[in-house]
DNA sequence: TGTACATCAGTGAACGCGCGTTCACTGATGTAC
DNA sequence: TGTACATCAGTGAACGCGCGTTCACTGATGTAC
């Protein structure tokens, strides 16, 4: 008797979820139909309804999917940042990074956004993601101004929250005027005065 | 023969408008039927489609409206700060008053702004509204730091494009999370240290 | 390794509901004299 | 100001399509011996 799953399915679950990041991308949660995903990945409706109980499912499942992997590069990234590269440029340079792959994720996790300010289940679980994405980004700052000798003026969370409006909001304008405002400008400009602004020498430097 | 419209149709349109906003702002444009929409405005659905050709219009027009008043409002309220209060801080300040209508038309706006990054007609009008605001907040804020002494040493357009990013980008946070993050902290918190960084004392005081 | 059987995964037709849109109509507004 | 008529604005029933969801089924995967 097979306790767990067999082999097929992770890989069907996988196709779905795909197919699902990018028809939604294409044309939102509402007007994805379930049999455009489907098609996208090969599959037909009811393969669908036996790996998820609904859209909605899905939906919160991309949302879940998205937001580990999230968290893990970050850090990953800034504590990546060589010693010669220490300076205030360096990290926003490094912030300032966009991958291709990231525009879907913007329509998504906005879409998801809408939808959490619309409904507290919703919000709770955005913003257990969001307080573990800022409390990542503390630290790692923290940690990265601290070999830089530098320490924080204002509180750490807070500058988190203020970096993630300016990416958030800066995608915005990008996505929508990409010739314009190619993805990561204004953090390229504006984060490196900005840390300057909020920090100071440490003491013991 | 009557050249225009009747005294009712005015009364009609505008009532369906301020129905739309509040229900698209509280499902969502796909969500939201016409049906709910007509109700809530006191009308039945034939009224709908004498005055408008279909769903789509109707959001346009929605976003229309909003756009010309807002862009009206930006030079209004930077404009009436008093000299006794000609501080950083206090530009900040203004920037951070956020009504309590906002929630409405931010939930209506970046809908349409996600629409518009998959469908370049709508990117085409989304861009034309935000030259025009971008345009009139750079006037506005050289023009205020005029009055204070000091000019800007970055491109005015890109700080208006950043002050719209930390705004935007703040107020979904805040709407998440409204007891985490009363709408406009960041701004009042963050946007003085950051006009002081991106500006100095102008040579000729 | 091979066969028999049990369970699991995916198929695809069918259902039913909701909603956008249409249209023949009725009552309201406006014009002419 | 009042009446007759024309046009306009809004009514509400009906249509039809698309889509989310269900379900009886078939083929695939895994187990026992």
């Amino acid at each position: 008797m097979p306790k767990g799953v067999t082999k097929r399915r992770p890989r069907t679950r996988a196709a779905l979820l795909g197919a699902a990041l990018a028809t939604f991308a294409e044309h939102g949660f509402r007007a994805a139909s379930i049999e455009q995903i489907c098609e996208r990945a090969g599959y037909t409706r009811g393969a669908f309804y036996s790996n998820f109980s609904s859209k909605e499912e899905l939906f919160l499942a991309l949302f879940d999917e998205h937001s580990e992997r999230t968290v893990a590069r970050i850090a990953e990234r800034i504590d990546a940042i060589a010693d010669e590269q220490l300076t205030l440029q360096g990290v926003a340079d490094v912030l300032a990074e966009i991958e291709p792959a990231e525009r879907d994720w913007y329509l998504v996790t906005t879409e998801f956004t809408l939808h959490a300010i619309r409904d507290p289940q919703a919000a709770w679980v955005l913003a257990q993601h969001d307080a573990r994405l800022r409390a990542e980004i503390a630290r790692c700052l923290t940690g990265y101004l601290a070999r830089a000798g530098r320490t924080l003026t204002a509180d750490p969370e807070e500058v988190a929250r203020l970096l993630i409006a300016v990416r958030e909001g800066g995608l915005a304008q990008s996505y929508v005027e990409p010739e314009q405002l190619p993805p990561g400008r204004l953090e390229r400009r504006f984060l490196a005065p900005l840390l300057a602004a909020l920090s100071a020498e440490a003491e013991g430097a």
